[in-house]
DNA sequence: GTAGGGTTAG
């Protein structure tokens, strides 16, 4: 039998039963010492997963070489079986045959899925010492591993010193960003297209990711229009991202339109439905699409339940949420992990009921991490239960003493109930410790461009115009009955102080900038990386108000819609 | 015989 034949029959074999034929006839010919048909078997064998013949052909062989070699550790590398790949490889090197440019980029691959950094760079030093380092497939996977092991500046000085780099290596480097510094992301995205490059629909999901990290709605648009314009098909994964994006842009009718517009879904889009409603307090529609999705046959997974019963936490739906989550086991097999239960304790928590939601993490079988206890700790903050807050504080503590945020929001509470002793024993821990309030920093779009303001920020060239705007609407809305809620003002200071620093906070200084540069009957849309405080939201709802806005804040947790003096959140967030 | 893509809790 001839190679070509041999290679005829491998391809219209539909099954591992079939490939065996093959094998048996190539064993009875003599082709079998044919090392091209014998590697073409082991690839076949490899591509129907069938490792264990794979195996014991390989063993069989009279000969090998490089590509043979290359079949068996990419073979293990797709089924997952990393302690075969890293053996065979080392088996490689043992042998003394020089591993080739196909052979490397499955192992480098096996290193990035298990976030394997060390075994990485020793094989980093074998493409060095083999002069891989400017092959393509090779340099691609080494920039991704470094990535997805989170030293971006690794990943960042190999992409600097390739020649010539090629789409997929682009695109790699702009996935890494997009997780790290999604700004940073889209200017090589820019970059990139400057260097005569046209993305193809891989490359825009990336985009697309990093413009739902950013929250960049005028980025958003363009990219939407580039998808249009250049005719790429609304896949499954392009459409869902194109969701987030929407959603995490401010946009949830945007995001919608894009699903109706999608001829394929699956469970993850549905998902990302749902979760956009739950961003937005829209707890209706996430609910009315969690049914919808049921009805057409979509089966949904912990990720569906967690987007359904946040959705329902933000939108104040507790007894609905409740059924959820006695659903979710009962009759979809979902076991509830400690997202579920997180999610039914804010539920609880928001509500008032914190006896049950502190009975709930009692009972529950589960592992109980930070985020759980944090979100009763928040819920007590709410509702002023000190005695539960102290109880759940030493839990919070003893699992995460390192971070700041749990020492904020304890300080928050005891400020909240006067007790400033109590604030400056945690501030000076905190000092102890070492450990640094995160800074608050909030941006806005204005002309496309973006904007960023921090507390008492002077920085901007249009500073004084901003100051003077934010001081009229102060004595506006002063003159409506609003009253400065210092109590979101951690340090001890004089009354005016605290006024002072209160009125200068920088989601404050970003409207008073978007009052001035967004004309009216336009959307101001703002982000902020932490939670917005209680009196900036106060705020917020009073200039939507008085001054005929509609604002859009993105903080931390959740979107916030402000119009005429209500906020989508209920005030419930 | 090779590299790049989507949803989730405070």
């Amino acid at each position: 039998m001839s190679t070509e034949s041999c290679i005829r029959l491998l391809n219209s074999c539909r099954n591992v039963f079939h490939i065996k034929q093959v094998h048996a006839n190539v064993l009875i010919n003599g082709t079998f010492n044919n090392l091209i048909v014998a590697n073409k078997l082991l690839y076949f064998y490899v591509q129907h997963k069938a490792i264990n013949d794979a195996h014991y052909l390989f063993d069989k062989m009279p000969m090998r070489d490089p590509t043979t070699w290359s079949v068996m550790v990419g073979g293990f590398a797709k089924l997952g079986d990393y302690s075969n790949c890293y053996a065979t490889f080392r088996e490689i090197i043992r042998c003394g045959v020089t591993p080739d440019n196909y052979t490397l980029p499955f192992v480098i691959r096996t290193c990035r899925d298990r976030k394997d950094f060390q075994m990485g760079q020793m094989i980093h030093n074998v493409v060095l010492k083999h002069g891989l380092q400017l092959d393509h497939f090779v340099c691609a996977t080494l920039v991704d591993m470094y990535a997805k092991c989170m030293v971006i500046e690794d990943a960042r000085k190999l992409f600097d010193i390739m020649l010539s780099k090629d789409l997929v290596t682009w695109t790699v480097m702009i996935g890494a960003y997009a997780d790290y510094d999604a700004y940073e992301s889209l200017v090589l995205f820019d970059r990139m297209r400057e260097e005569g490059f046209v993305p193809d629909k891989v490359a825009m999901v990336t985009v697309v990711n990093a413009c739902a990290k950013l929250g960049a709605m005028h980025r958003a648009r363009f990219v939407n229009e580039y998808i249009c314009m250049n005719g790429l098909s609304l896949d499954v994964i392009l459409g869902t991202a194109m969701i987030d994006m929407y959603a995490k842009c401010g946009c949830v009718d945007s995001a919608r339109e894009v699903f109706d517009r999608m001829k394929e879904k699956n469970v993850i889009s549905w998902s990302a439905m749902i979760a956009a409603y739950g961003y937005h307090g829209k707890g209706k529609e996430a609910l009315d699409l969690f049914h919808m999705m049921l009805s057409c046959g979509i089966w949904p997974n912990r990720i569906t339940f967690v987007s359904l019963l946040y959705a329902c936490s933000h939108a104040g739906l507790t007894d609905e949420g409740l059924h959820f989550f006695d659903l979710m086991w009962e009759e979809h097999a979902v076991r509830p992990d400690v997202k579920h239960y997180t999610c039914v304790v804010d539920l609880l928590g928001r509500a008032g009921r914190l006896d049950e939601a502190w009975k709930l993490i009692e009972t529950m079988t589960v592992e109980k991490d930070e985020r759980l206890w944090s979100a009763l700790l928040g819920a007590c903050r709410i509702h002023g239960n000190m005695e539960l807050a102290e109880k759940v504080a030493n839990s919070l503590l003893e699992l995460q003493p390192q971070n700041p945020g749990n020492y904020v929001l304890l300080s928050n509470i005891y400020a909240k109930a006067g007790k400033f002793e109590k604030v400056a024993e945690f501030r000076d821990m905190m000092t102890r410790k070492n450990l640094k309030k995160v800074p608050g920093w909030t941006w806005i779009e204005v002309d496309n461009k973006t904007y960023q303001f921090s507390v008492g920020d002077r920085s901007h060239p249009q500073s004084k115009e901003i100051y003077e705007m934010l001081m009229s609407v102060i004595k506006k809305l002063e003159m409506a009955g609003y009253v400065p809620d210092t109590e979101f003002v951690l340090q001890d200071v004089e009354e005016e102080v605290k006024k002072e620093m209160l009125y200068t906070h920088s989601e404050k200084l970003a409207i008073a900038f978007g009052l001035i540069a967004i004309p009216k009957g336009d959307h101001i849309r703002i982000s902020k990386n932490l939670r917005v405080c209680g009196d900036c939201h106060t705020f917020c709802k009073m200039v939507s108000d008085i001054m005929r806005r509609s604002i859009i804040v993105r903080d931390s947790n959740r979107f916030h819609h402000f119009n005429e003096g209500t906020c989508s959140c209920g005030d419930y967030w």
